[in-house]
DNA sequence: CAGTTTGTTCAAAAAAACTTGAACATCTGC
DNA sequence: GCAGATGTTCAAGTTTTTTTGAACAAACTG
């Protein structure tokens, strides 16, 4: 097409843009961000990182990925506080750069740390309050109905809570990857 | 006051107001729904009839939800297509009545025939996708590593088709899981 | 059949979620 | 202190998702 298909090296330090496979993995995320009930950009931003062996700075995932200051900003700090990217800083140089974390048990125990946990610890509240309302309850029937649920959602709990530290520990417990052990 | 105070059920044979408690377990289906990507009124009619013993008929969950037929028809239909709820016909009416499924296996697993299961496929494809797209890569520095990324997502990929039968499997077998057993 | 009941569909309205960008804060070297 | 660089915040704008309700279809009933 033009001179800028030869290489995507501009003659500056920095690529400037993607190439196709790099759009396709960033894609990947945008979708399963999605689907993780993320915002696309989350995605987009730690499919950017995943790809890249260097470290990136702000304004390079903003212009690599054509996103405004806002959402990078915003999704750079979440998805640390999900420890699906970390950062540091070069010497000499006040930018703070990240890299995609990934252990894919490191991303799944975040994940679940920042998303389930707090859901489970709130049942707990919830079931509270279902028990005050319980008591309250004037009709024999619906009393007893409203107790046989009650136990229902508390067992329900207390498996959901068996379960998450197991998929946390599962996942990751590779029993083998064939070359490297990169975990 | 009047007359329906005294209790629930009207002089006509159905109750058409909810019990406090039953709305507090509404309300927190309604959330649950929420934070697993499911519209509101889902977790709402699933609430609803997990709460009964008889089942209901769509304009029942329409009037004691107080949501729209539409609402309801599609609700109705996504929840059993999760297999979240089941459906009969009493003799003599030509409605048809819902009930809430409550073995947390059978909601687990449906919800991940249904949610999950579906994007480890598309997986499949993209993965392919990404291989295809890595072979026109010129650069030599950016073809290796992509190749080392593509790696990596299938590593991804294999282990999430490995955790998802044991989710489906543990949760559900209620009391004791296994302390250490390979499987 | 004509009328009723039951349930579905889908375009438009409403609500919710996400993104943007300009204003604001913070730091650093001069 | 000033100027430039870096990063955050949040109100407003945009996009996406969900809900509504009226029109439609299908199945029964008398």
């Amino acid at each position: 097409m033009n001179a800028f298909s030869v290489t995507q090296e501009a003659e500056s330090n920095k690529a400037i843009v993607l190439d196709k496979w790099e759009s396709a993995v960033i894609d990947l995320f945008l979708n399963a961000a999605n689907s993780f009930g993320l915002p696309k950009s989350y995605g987009q931003i730690y499919g950017l990182l995943f790809c890249r062996d260097e470290p990136l700075a702000m304004d390079e995932v903003m212009d690599l990925l054509h996103i405004s200051k806002g959402s990078a900003s915003q999704g750079l700090r979440a998805l640390r506080q999900l420890g699906a990217i970390s950062s540091s800083y070069a010497p000499r140089d006040r930018k703070e750069r990240f890299i995609a974390e990934i252990r894919l048990r490191k991303l799944v125990s975040g994940f679940l740390r920042e998303q389930a946990d707090p859901h489970v610890e709130k049942g707990v509240a919830r079931l509270k309050q279902i028990e005050g309302l319980l008591v309250k309850t004037i009709s024999k029937d619906s009393s007893s109905r409203g107790v046989r649920r009650h136990e229902i959602l508390s067992g329900w709990h207390r498996q959901m809570s068996r379960l998450l530290p197991w998929v946390k520990m599962i996942v990751g417990k590779s029993d083998r990857l064939p070359k490297k052990s990169s975990d």
